[in-house]
DNA sequence: GTTCTAAATGCAAATCATTTGCAATTAGAC
DNA sequence: GTCTAATTGCAAATGATTTGCATTTAGAAC
């Protein structure tokens, strides 16, 4: 949490409350998030300010975007190594994976790789039980 | 083509001027495009009608859906076998990427993967080469 | 070829997500 | 405490996606 509103304080930026607020939703829930999902669970934040918030904190890289199978685009907190994900239909836990494809593909495709996605869905080895 | 009119045919659709015209310009195109972009080329149909006639064809398995690092959303013939793509961000070519990690993925995560996205952008060979 | 009907189209408008302009508010420097 | 530029909240603009409905049309039946 320091971590961050350091990030904001030498970036110039103030320390309001809807920005300690999307913090700790993000920090809190330690999943991906959407704007949506944030504003909804905020309460009492304007959307927009989250919004604004939310690409401010991507500029600082203070989060990263994920977009994932469903079509919603989502943020995290750049904690460790950036890695992938998976969604579990059923049940809406997003898990990580660590398993890097980028040298693969650069290897493949001879391409400068600037940018890409990686993310599956399915249904977690307990909804599978449960059925 | 015929492949196309048999399998909308079979399922009781009728072989229309707009369902023709999807095809044609998907068959011309040969790289996976979003409904706007076939509504542009398309010129005399309208973008309502390229719109239901793309979800029409995802219900026939004519088109596949390809979610791609900038936020469009594309389609491609299901020609051949499902592949991934990655897109030139200087000419915006897209080449199709034979690599198929998802058999690393079920046994990493012990899920029943029911979607994955898995797509790369960058800048191909010849564009870098021109810098 | 003509007739008929359900399906499909085109248009316009609804919905939904994302983004922006601006007056009012507020964090933080002094 | 005072001041000012940055930030917020609201409301409205933009853009993408989706839907309702009157009109048109493909293709089946004759």
């Amino acid at each position: 949490m320091e971590k961050y509103i350091s990030k904001l304080k030498n970036a110039g930026a103030k320390i309001t409350r809807p920005r300690k607020k999307v913090l700790e939703i993000l920090v809190g829930n330690g999943q991906p998030m959407s704007v949506t999902e944030i504003f909804k669970t905020s309460n009492d934040v304007d959307f927009a300010s989250i919004f604004r918030t939310i690409h401010l904190y991507l500029s600082l890289e203070i989060v990263r975007e994920i977009k994932m199978c469903d079509k919603q685009v989502r943020y995290e907190l750049t904690t460790g190594q950036p890695h992938h994900h998976i969604l579990c239909s059923e049940c809406g836990k997003i898990e990580n994976i660590d398993l890097c494809v980028i040298e693969d593909i650069k290897k493949l495709t001879n391409y400068q790789i600037t940018d890409h996605i990686m993310e599956f869905s399915g249904i977690c080895p307990e909804c599978k039980a449960e059925k």
